[in-house]
DNA sequence: GTGCACAGAACTGTATACAATTCTCTCGGG
DNA sequence: CCCGAGAGAATTGTATACAGTTCTGTGCAC
């Protein structure tokens, strides 16, 4: 672990994407722990950037929710937004619909295109068995295929303004479901079965079954991390 | 009019918000026309702040789709978005889900604040039904109590997260809707039978039910409209 | 008349200085 | 021992200067 970063891309405007993804990828990871304060120019020198493109990428990551102004101050001071058991709820109802609104457009997809995703979907659902049957499970493993099959189908079929939303939300779920991933991969077997019945409806070309076969699978998900957040508690709260 | 704003409010923090809320009603309105370019300096020296809370506003309003990089030109040049039939239905179709999930929240709530919420839904689409039937139909009332209808639900039964997003989301579609409205008024009253729908499946506090009655609302304001910009054209594409 | 090159203008990206607010720690009084 | 007041530190908000890139318009060659 080097702590000096790597000198900045000479692109131009690429600074503030550099530092966004940089603290965005210390949240999801969770080594930015909820509740940390976030000081601009600390993040500033120690990506060796002004404080200016640093607060383009705190705005943006204050918009999607990774970052909120601390509770308890009353000035505007940016903190990571704490992992609560309400929010995961919400959060994975959310992306419930997001997710299934591209699964009922997938169905309206050219047949073409959508054989050829069917096939991948196929594809990484099997790998997924296999990883979930696995006797010492590899939580990344199953984590990247899980997220791969879902970001496969709205890749495809959704539109710019949904994918764009997908993309701004749907990595605040991962920083939940590595959590969940790695204290329940256990659990996993439904998950296979769900997207089983995903690929099913978008190959019979029903969008109501689609939208609702993704949005029994979010739900289900959100239910079994409900009952691991009320055992090993919430984080970022106190 | 006055050309020159007024002075800004003092409030810490403030200057921001204002130049966002100036910005967004100029466009959501039209006076701002979809393609135009927005210049920073300019919009500086009219609110009278420096670039800095502009450029906080602007990256604010391009993150929630009301200004792009302008295609055209190669550098990052701020232009008003453009209006298209495409972008109209995928927009609906996600505020439909956006608002559909409130919806199903709201068969949730508890009861006191459930016939709370229904006696207000009930008054503002009679409201609606009577401003539909006028003889010379008023434009913005009809708009206004479409918005309020709507609006209202979302505030009782959505969580912080929802109601974020459809801030960010539904005064987009108010765009598109401000020139439905007055393109299309005397097609309202398909409306008004689905608010109440929306009405009656919430007192019966069935989820899906609540969902799928305002999914059906917005799905069909969606064909509405892209009949409408099917006749008029698109703004802002040439 | 058309196309290309070059100079100047226009605009955004970045850094930094300064202002204003508020948090925190210490010290004194009760 | 606890609580409040005040000074200093820390941190964000704002303005502005400067740098770099791209657009635009002019003039020249063909």
């Amino acid at each position: 672990m080097k702590s000096t970063a790597p000198a900045v891309t000479s692109v131009r405007g690429a600074r503030p994407m550099v530092v966004y993804h940089a603290l965005r990828a210390l949240i999801v990871r969770g080594q930015l722990a909820p509740g940390s304060r976030i000081v601009e120019t600390d993040v500033a020198s120690k990506l060796r950037v002004s404080r200016t493109p640093v607060r383009g990428a705190l705005q943006r990551l204050a918009h999607e929710g990774y970052i909120i102004d601390s509770p308890s101050l009353q000035q505007s001071r940016p903190t990571v937004a704490p992992l609560t058991r309400e929010d995961a709820m919400e959060l994975f109802s959310i992306v419930a619909e997001i997710e299934g609104l591209a699964a009922r457009c997938a169905t309206a997809l050219p047949a073409g295109k959508r054989d050829a995703l069917l096939g991948e979907l196929t594809t990484i659902n099997a790998r997924f068995e296999r990883a979930s049957r696995a006797k010492v499970p590899k939580h990344d493993l199953l984590y990247e295929l899980d997220e791969r099959f879902h970001r496969r189908y709205v890749e495809l079929a959704a539109g710019p303004r949904l994918r764009a939303l997908h993309d701004a939300v749907k990595p605040q779920a991962e920083r939940y479901e590595r959590l969940y991933v790695s204290l329940l991969s256990r659990g996993l077997a439904p998950s296979v079965q769900e997207h089983a019945a995903i690929i099913r409806a978008i190959r019979s070309a029903d969008p109501d079954a689609a939208q609702r076969a993704v949005q029994t699978n979010w739900r289900n998900a959100a239910v079994r991390l409900g009952q691991v957040i009320t055992n090993v508690g919430e984080r970022g709260q106190w």
